[in-house]
DNA sequence: AGCACGCCGACT
DNA sequence: GTCGGCGTGCTC
């Protein structure tokens, strides 16, 4: 027998198949171990045949292989696919299917000693109420982990085991990662509204189904009584949500309600707790996968659904190679597992909607939130004016007279600025020159936090995360007058406390939130009322539920408005509908205030009524007018490297093989051409592009050949399809 | 990814 | 004369 084997090494020089001697009992999908070359790596079976067309004396035999096979069918056409789709080795595909514990090879099987009582009979001393105690235990369950005998039975165990009297068997077992994250069960009782949205999903025609609820309107209770269903059909299930809504109560909620059954992906998780819920899914003792943007390689079979929760979020693009995009695996698992594909948002994204519109999807509306509670009433505010009135402050006088309010009456309040450290920059009053990063063409934040009770501020740079000392005088002209210019969280938690120094301010941003349990933290200490305003980044727009909460300010709305984006508008509409949502969710009706200095703005104006149909038709008619998506495809070629000579070589090479396809097919242009990106150097890394405009997506194909083709020692070259993100 | 092979510069 | 630089090419 022979096995076509891929061996993991991402690299596309070593991306075909090599062909192996085995035995029968070697299968399509498992993991091998083969010499290759001088050394011995690690393969995956992609088939099984009978004869090889080499010659055998250049056939070497494979080494060693797993019990059974870690990929399956699915799996392996799968990362066929996609090794095709986005030009890249087939092994980088493989890997995305497997824990990555896997490979490192650095976590094991756990195992456990069990004890129970040996058949021979045997006295104990009445003296021993410990020893006593331990035989009365296992006489009732029979056997017992001996972690749990040492523990609740101290010193009895060694006693018992040194007289003979236990036996003791060493089995393997799955790590639980919820250690004591049972949660309550509950009744789940569906509103109307949530039962025909069930019944019209189910009865729905279509692969894919676009639930879009408002904020509050039980989306998840939508999602968890389909799910259920499936389950009870004997199917598996498939529940992606953005990593920052993993929260704790999410997962006890999960875990109240579906049990063992739910193995739960996430970054929180041990090494050795991911790698067995992977093996508890593998094997079918946990049938539904939840967790983030990874889980869609969920090793289920017989899937009977997969759920997108917050289907507009970001997070559901890979960054990094091969950048896949969530929703075109789901779709494909979707069609061949023959399940639905249903996609959850208050504030879908234009691209989505539009296909559910025009009957690509379906459609299915919740309109209300729970019992009908009124959405949050929407102020907007004119920053202009309050400049005009003389205050330069970043909190308008509504906005403080709100927080007042909010404050006497006992509830808490939410302020939210997309912008984290104290000021933006730090500038020269003199010369004009602005701090940037050393390694990165990027001015550095002014960053002002108590450390151990000590005010410390440095310069930090947002995109590679250095840190350098505060400025005592201009680097350039010697001046001494500094400036600062934007206001990020810091500062409004400073100003807040200047302003009303009896309230209890917590911030959430990227800094505060470090360790992997970082954001719980913080946000279980807002829930649990030891703080009175929250301020954060746009982390705390994402799906909390905090009951006391009244007031939400938006302190910036314009921030993400102005991104040179074509999805800005889009972007801010999320942004601002989704963090308004955290306002008023309980019996109190919420407010919210929106400040901004472009009150006449189409998108805020649609977002403070919470009308996405009309900022839909708006929005969809610029995108017609400006060719941009869904009308057209933005296409961006980066090419990015340390050497600047080469990166330009390479540039060079990119170009002119893309301009072959241009002028071939200029009438499918709407633009071509190469230049610096926006941000020429991030982490002395330089950086250029080929920004292109195409009226549809036949031509892909060849722009990926191309940029794979081009290859250099250290300059990166890789395709982004409309990115979302054009620094 | 590793690792060998192979062809040109400064050294005991 | 040799040691060693890393460009090029191969691994079933």
């Amino acid at each position: 027998m022979y096995a076509e084997v891929i061996v993991d090494i991402a690299h596309s020089d070593v991306d075909k198949i090599y062909d192996y001697a085995c035995d029968d009992k070697v299968s399509a999908g498992m993991r091998v171990a083969v010499p290759f070359g001088r050394s011995v790596t690690t393969g995956f079976v992609i088939r099984v045949k009978e004869r090889s067309a080499l010659e055998s004396e250049k056939i070497k035999r494979i080494l060693r292989y797993d019990a059974e096979p870690a990929l399956n069918r699915e799996c392996l056409e799968l990362a066929e696919k996609l090794s095709e789709r986005y030009r890249c080795p087939k092994a980088l595909v493989l890997r995305l299917f497997l824990p990555a514990e896997m490979r490192t090879g650095k976590v094991g099987e756990a195992t456990r000693t069990f004890a129970r009582l040996t058949a021979e009979p045997f006295t104990i001393s009445p003296r021993a109420p410990q020893q006593q105690a331990l035989v009365a235990f296992l006489e009732e369950n029979g056997e017992a982990d001996t972690a749990v005998l040492r523990q609740r039975f101290p010193g009895a165990l060694k006693a018992l085991s040194d007289k003979k009297i236990l036996l003791f068997e060493k089995r393997r077992v799955f790590r639980d990662p919820y250690g004591g994250l049972e949660g309550e069960r509950r009744e789940h009782v569906l509103t109307d509204a949530q039962r025909t949205a069930v019944e019209q999903i189910r009865g729905s025609s279509k692969t894919v189904t676009l639930l879009h609820g408002v904020t509050g309107s039980g989306k998840t209770e939508v999602y968890l009584t389909l799910i259920a269903e499936q389950l009870a059909a004997g199917k598996t299930a498939i529940f992606l949500v953005p990593e920052i809504s993993l929260t704790p109560q999410m997962l006890s909620q999960l875990r109240a309600r579906f049990g063992k059954s739910a193995a739960i992906l996430h970054s929180g998780l041990s090494a050795g707790e991911r790698f067995d819920e992977w093996r508890r899914l593998r094997e079918g003792s946990a049938r539904i996968a939840i967790g983030a943007r990874s889980a869609v390689f969920a090793p289920v079979e017989n899937i009977g659904l997969i759920v997108i929760d917050e289907e507009h979020d970001g997070s559901y693009s890979s960054e990094s190679a091969p950048r896949y995009n969530t929703f075109d695996i789901a779709h494909l698992r979707a069609r061949y597992n023959g399940c639905k594909l249903v996609l959850g948002s208050a504030t879908p994204s234009v691209e989505t909607y539009r296909r559910a519109k025009e009957g690509k999807f379906g459609l299915v509306t919740l309109p209300d939130r729970i019992n009908r509670r009124p959405l949050p009433e929407v102020r907007l505010v004119d920053m202009r004016r309050e400049v005009r009135r003389g205050n330069p402050s970043c909190f308008s006088s509504v906005l403080r007279d709100k927080l007042e309010t909010c404050l006497a009456r006992g509830n808490q309040a939410i302020l939210f600025l997309n912008r984290r450290g104290y000021s933006q920059t730090v500038l020269c009053r003199d010369c004009g020159y602005v701090a940037k990063c050393r390694d990165c063409d990027v001015a550095l934040t002014y960053h002002r936090e108590k450390v151990n009770g000590a005010e410390r501020d440095c310069l930090k740079c947002h995109y590679c995360g250095t840190n350098y000392h505060m400025l005592t005088a201009c680097p350039e002209c010697g001046g001494v007058h500094l400036g600062y210019t934007g206001t990020g969280t810091q500062k409004v938690v400073a100003e807040l406390k200047k302003l009303y120094p009896s309230a209890r301010v917590l911030r959430m941003d990227v800094d505060t939130t470090s360790g992997k349990e970082g954001h719980y933290k913080i946000l279980k200490q807002f829930a649990s009322r030891e703080a009175d305003i929250l301020v954060g980044t746009q982390m705390v727009a994402k799906g909390h539920d905090f009951p006391s909460v009244t007031l939400v300010g938006i302190l910036d709305a314009d921030m993400s408005l102005h991104f040179p984006d074509y999805r800005s508008g889009e972007r801010t509409f999320q942004l601002v509908t989704q963090v308004a949502g955290r306002s008023g969710r309980a019996e109190e009706r919420g407010e919210v205030v929106l400040q901004t200095y472009d009150p006449d703005n189409y998108i805020l104006r649609f977002a403070a009524k919470y009308d996405y149909a009309g900022f839909y038709e708006h929005e969809i008619a610029v995108r017609a007018g400006a060719a941009f998506p869904p009308f057209a495809r933005i296409v961006r070629v980066m090419v990015v490297g340390s050497d600047e000579k080469e990166a330009l070589a390479a540039l060079k090479e990119v170009y002119e093989a893309l301009e072959r396809i241009y002028l071939k097919n200029t009438d499918r242009f709407l633009f071509f051409n190469k230049m610096h990106a926006p941000i020429k150097r991030i982490r002395n890394k330089f950086r250029y592009q080929v920004l292109m405009r195409l009226t549809e997506g036949s031509l892909l194909r060849q722009i990926y050949a191309v940029c794979a083709e081009c290859r250099y020692r250290d300059t990166l070259v890789y395709v982004e399809e409309n990115p979302s993100n054009l620094s």
